[in-house]
DNA sequence: TTGTATGCGTTATCAG
DNA sequence: CTGATAACGCATACAA
């Protein structure tokens, strides 16, 4: 029954769902609704449901959206999503958003404040709900100053705790500090690291707890041992055979990022420098690749599903009107053999 | 002039820009559009724009695409993100899009056809102009009639052209047999292969390219070669520790994806078998880690970014209501040194 | 229990 | 050139 009264414009609206079911639209509404508020009569909910079935019916989120006020839709701004670490985050926040009835709309701008500046913009444009905005440039206020008149909730992802927004991080300090304590107790003193770029606040922050556990262990900080340079695999080219080509070179090297580790292990191998033997190395973050390689890379492993969870979760109560709190997770040192002691 | 006219309420409507201004809202709606249509003069214009901008004004896009039946969205389905070659791909599919001023919203589904399908609908719901899903599951029926149901144009990436949905891939059919012509040149005649998910299309026809160069070599096809296996580093572990373990195994290994490669160089390394001098090794998509290995990996180049820019130009098209045709783009061979001479 | 009326913010179509 | 009006699809307060 009811066939193929579909008319033939795809996408039927209520109003004609109305009309085949002989009922106003208002009321074909509350059929459909998933909660039972408007009390229909079960039989009747049904009746209407399968017409809409029927017709193939599908909801139209933008209209609704536009009198409810909520488009159950949640802004994400996330640079270099070739990194693996943040393509991980960005499938946790995206399965957390759906599973909680939200979905995603993406920006991926490059790495410049500008530019972030515009997809928050275009994002707030679509009325998200709320924002997830990740690896955020330090020191701009721009930044925060645009995002505090946003109107919606704002989360930052992997950013320092220094200003007033609320933020969902990894304890990067003190995945720093386990990595170079490692270094230390293998009896490693003069340790490189290579720093990833300097706006970069996990980067900066990893480097902090670097610093930190050389300063516990009374070791000084030799600043030509720090090397700036970008994040993935060429950074790690650049910084490994300029820490190497030192004077003095290290005996270890901690990369701040596993795929940097990874151009250090190539610079290695050009050298004839043999791993662990004649240097040792740490990286970060434990992507699934580098327990494989030929020698297995000691590394820090950072939560990134979980902070993804994390900040749905908080961004969530925020949408819900509700206090976001700064969430800051633990990491863990992982062992592997690319760290030795000090010859 | 105007200055802190702005009601406290945030967001600021075409209506009260327009009262501040003194004139009607559809006035203010023409000036502040981009194309000079309406005609207004360009005085006026820069008043109200002047206005606008004071007030902090923020269109409402889901508004005018209620009006205007345009969303200048574009859903994007596609599982897997933390794969570095499906990534890039996003990656390329979300630039291309902004530039051409459209949005992205991002469904990662599990690689099943059910959740992905409903990925589908959800994003139909939010009206999307138009779909580009990837790695779809093949043979399935359901996913093109629902998605010819969609009313909107929609496009497959990494899925083979044997249904009526256009598509834009690389040749992987070519690829694999580049791969395979590669290894027998060398003098190799017993070739496994770590074939990847049965399911997945892209997996499959590297297969394919596989089979049509041994056949091409008068070499016989010897199905215990042939391992299927997931993505990823675990995939590759058991592949190659069930080619490794076979009786007369095999003394070249194509894994249809790098990161299978990586973990079968796990698996070598456990096993004291060096590359490439006991085992050539060749992976696929040359993601940026594998050229800098301690023995760089040959592999084949799948340019996923022109993917991704192919892909939304056709999609353009296709929302343009023009026809959308099926890409195909070249894929490369990238010879490094975990291929050698067979013993 | 169900229909009516109204409005969400914008744009398109008319008049004027 | 600009104002008034309607409509996009839906949800809801209100009336019946």
């Amino acid at each position: 029954m009811t066939e193929v009264t579909a008319t033939m414009g795809r996408a039927p609206t209520l109003k004609e769902i109305a009309e085949v079911a002989g009922v106003h639209a208002s009321t074909v509404s509350r059929a459909l609704r998933p909660t039972r508020e408007g009390a229909l009569p079960t039989a009747e909910v049904e009746r209407i449901r399968g017409i809409a079935a029927d017709m193939g019916y599908r909801p139209n989120f933008i209209a609704a959206g536009l009198r409810t006020q909520r488009t159950h839709t949640i802004g994400v701004v996330i640079p270099r999503l070739t990194d693996g670490v943040i393509a991980t985050l960005c499938q946790a926040i995206e399965a957390t958003a759906t599973s909680a009835g939200y979905q995603i709309l993406l920006a991926t701008p490059p790495d410049e404040v500008d530019a972030q500046l515009q997809s928050i913009e275009l994002l707030l444009s679509r009325q998200v709900d709320g924002l997830i905005v990740t690896s955020l440039h330090l020191g701009r206020d721009e930044m925060a100053t645009q995002v505090r008149s946003a109107g919606v909730p704002v989360l930052t992802v992997n950013r320092a705790g220094d200003d007033a927004l609320p933020a969902v991080t990894a304890d990067d300090r003190a995945g720093g500090r386990l990595a170079t304590e490692h270094l230390i107790a293998l009896g490693h003193r003069r340790i490189g690291i290579i720093a990833g770029p300097r706006h970069a606040s996990t980067a900066w922050r990893r480097t902090l707890g670097y610093q930190d556990a050389l300063r516990a262990a009374g070791i000084p900080i030799d600043d030509s041992l720090i090397v700036h340079t970008e994040f993935e695999v060429e950074g790690g080219i650049a910084g490994a055979t300029h820490l190497l080509e030192l004077p003095d070179p290290p005996t270890a090297i901690f990369a701040v990022n596993d795929t940097a580790a990874v151009g250090a292990l190539g610079v290695a191998r050009d050298r004839g420098i043999r791993i662990p033997s004649d240097l040792s190395l740490v990286g970060y973050n434990d992507i699934p690749l580098v327990g494989q390689l030929p020698v297995p890379l000691t590394t820090v492993r950072s939560p990134a599903a979980q902070i993804g969870e994390a900040a749905v979760a908080e961004l969530l109560r925020g949408i819900d009107g509700e206090e976001m709190s700064t969430v800051t997770l633990p990491v863990s040192l992982v062992e592997r053999q690319s760290t030795g002691p000090a010859r």
